[in-house]
DNA sequence: TATTGTTATACTCTATAACTATA
DNA sequence: TATAGTTATAGAGTATAACAATA
């Protein structure tokens, strides 16, 4: 755990690389089988935490604010989220998770059975320095949070 | 860095799809500084290992063979890949990477600032863990190597 | 004037099904 | 029969530009 072997840059990019494309596979899949596509799963994922207006749901999900029109019309045509106008600014408009929302999308975190097994190889404090580790690495960007 | 904080599934399955967030906008945005998308990208930097026929990028790729088509064709007409019939069967066609396309990909990994700056933030020590803990946790799944 | 959300447009990615040429 | 690659098709994501309503 302490040698030196495959830390130089290129072969940590190439293990990250790796890893968050298992990760995303596993997301991608788990969604699917829900009939849901990547992005209105990432969607729900925001949303799970309370309302967002749809520029700020377009910038967390880094894609043009008229991309999310079409994303978030899917959504609601499935009942899984709605809009609602802003109180404070006419303009806004919040989109809400419904209660079928919420049940979808804990379904397809549950679902994510290749990502949760790889986790469960590693012990609370390996689990630990893991989660300081990709903190430090991705979380900490100066203008990106 | 051996607390309990942060360590639960959740909070560990929320970072990681921050961390892959962080991880793919950057590559994204590299590939779109030199008009590729990210597919494009991706498939440029399977090639650059060596060449593969369409069948094999479309597993690596996780996407159905009929779009590898598509991707191909593009990267083809920028000259940044060729297709190959393979010597030793007549259905299989390799593609290979040219070198104006090994520059292209190249230029690419060298812009992804964002990435390159978070891992400079860990100490080699780190960064060895950092690969060891990924490589446990993703790279040993029973079939999907 | 600037901003929010939408529409229109064009391109790319994606899967499914059907096709061809091989094996 | 089965496989490799392509084509046709349709749905979804994506960015750009232009627009109406509101700030």
């Amino acid at each position: 755990m302490t040698g030196t072997r495959g830390a130089d840059t290129a072969q940590l990019m190439e293990m990250l690389s790796a890893s968050l494309a298992a990760y995303y596979g596993d997301f991608t899949a788990a969604a699917a089988s829900e009939n849901l596509t990547a992005s209105q799963a990432k969607t729900l994922n925001v949303l799970r935490r309370g309302p967002a207006a749809m520029r700020v749901l377009a910038a967390i999900l880094t894609c043009d604010a008229s991309n999310m029109t079409g994303i978030v019309d899917r959504l609601e045509k499935r009942g899984l989220v709605q809009r609602e106008p802003s109180p404070t600014d006419r303009r806004v408009k919040n989109v809400v998770i419904t209660t079928e929302g919420e049940r979808v999308i804990d379904v397809i975190r549950g679902k994510m059975h290749t990502t949760r097994a790889g986790l469960d190889r590693l012990d609370d404090e390996e689990r630990s320095t893991l989660y300081a580790l990709l903190e430090r690495a991705f979380m900490q960007q100066p203008a990106t949070a």
